[in-house]
DNA sequence: TATACATATTCCCATATAGGCATATGTATA
DNA sequence: TATACATATGCCTATATGGGAATATGTATA
C-alpha cells in the first residue's frame, strides 16, 4: 500500500496538482511551469523530483530546456486526473492553467 | 479546490485508508477499528472527526456505542475505494482487514 | 447515584515537512 | 573559455502534524 498512499500524497497539495494537471495535458519545461503557477523554479523542480521518485514522469532535454510529462503507467493517478478533467467545470484555475499553456517561454510543441 | 485536496490528504495514510475501506463496508464502532486495526482509541477517534468535518462520515448510537460508517455522496473518495476494492487482490492488508470484520465487540449488525 | 465502559477532546511534544535562499551542474553561444 | 540561462540540489528554519497520555463527556446499569 506504500505507493498508493505516496500517490494521494502527491495529490494533496493544490500547487502540484494543478502541476500534475499541465504536464498530463501537454509537455512543459521548468520555467514554464513556474510562470503559469507563479511559483519559484526550485519548489517545481523539487515537486518533479518526488514524482521522479514514483518514475510518475518522463522528461526529455532540448537544448538549455527540460521538457516534462507525466506518465500514463499508474492507474490511480491517471483515473484521478481524469476525473478531474472531466469535471473540470468545477475547477476554474484549473480551466485557467490549461488556457495559459500556450507560447510561454521558450516552449516547443511536441511534434519535435 | 480545496476539499479534492483534503480528501486527498485524507487518503494519503495507510492506516487511515483502512480504516475508511472498513466503514465503506460496514458500520462499525470505535472499539471494533481499534481492535482490527491495532490501533489506540483517541487516534481512532480523530481520523473519524476529519471525515466529520468533510462530512464523509455518519453516525449511530446505540447504546454506549456508537455505529460509524462512510457516506456515498463524494465523488471522488468512492471512486478511489471503489478502485482499490477492484483490485483487492493487490492489498492483502485490506483483504486481512475485511475478514476480521465479523463477531467482535459489541457489533450489533446492520438490520437494526 | 456510583461505577463501568465507549467515545471525544485537550494538551503537549517530537518529528516531519515545506519552502526559501544560495549554489552546483549542465548546456549553448559569443 | 567566459557568460548567460535552465535546472537540480543542499542547507536551514519555521511551521505543521501526528500521536501519546490524561481527562472530559455521555450512557447504561447495579
Amino acid at each position: 500500500m506504500n505507493k498508493i498512499v505516496r500517490i494521494y500524497k502527491l495529490l494533496s497539495d493544490e500547487t502540484r496538482l494543478r502541476m500534475m494537471l499541465l504536464i498530463y495535458q501537454d509537455e512543459l519545461c521548468i520555467c514554464q511551469l513556474s510562470g503559469i503557477l507563479n511559483v519559484p523554479q526550485p519548489r517545481i523542480s523539487k515537486y518533479l523530483s518526488k514524482l521522479r521518485d514514483l518514475e510518475l514522469v518522463s522528461n526529455k532535454r532540448v537544448g538549455k530546456f527540460i521538457y516534462y510529462s507525466l506518465n500514463r503507467n499508474n492507474k490511480v493517478l491517471i483515473l484521478n486526473l481524469d476525473n478531474i478533467l472531466n469535471s473540470i467545470n468545477e475547477y476554474p484555475k484549473i480551466l485557467t492553467d490549461q488556457k495559459s499553456i500556450k507560447h510561454k517561454c521558450g516552449y516547443i510543441p511536441k511534434s519535435n
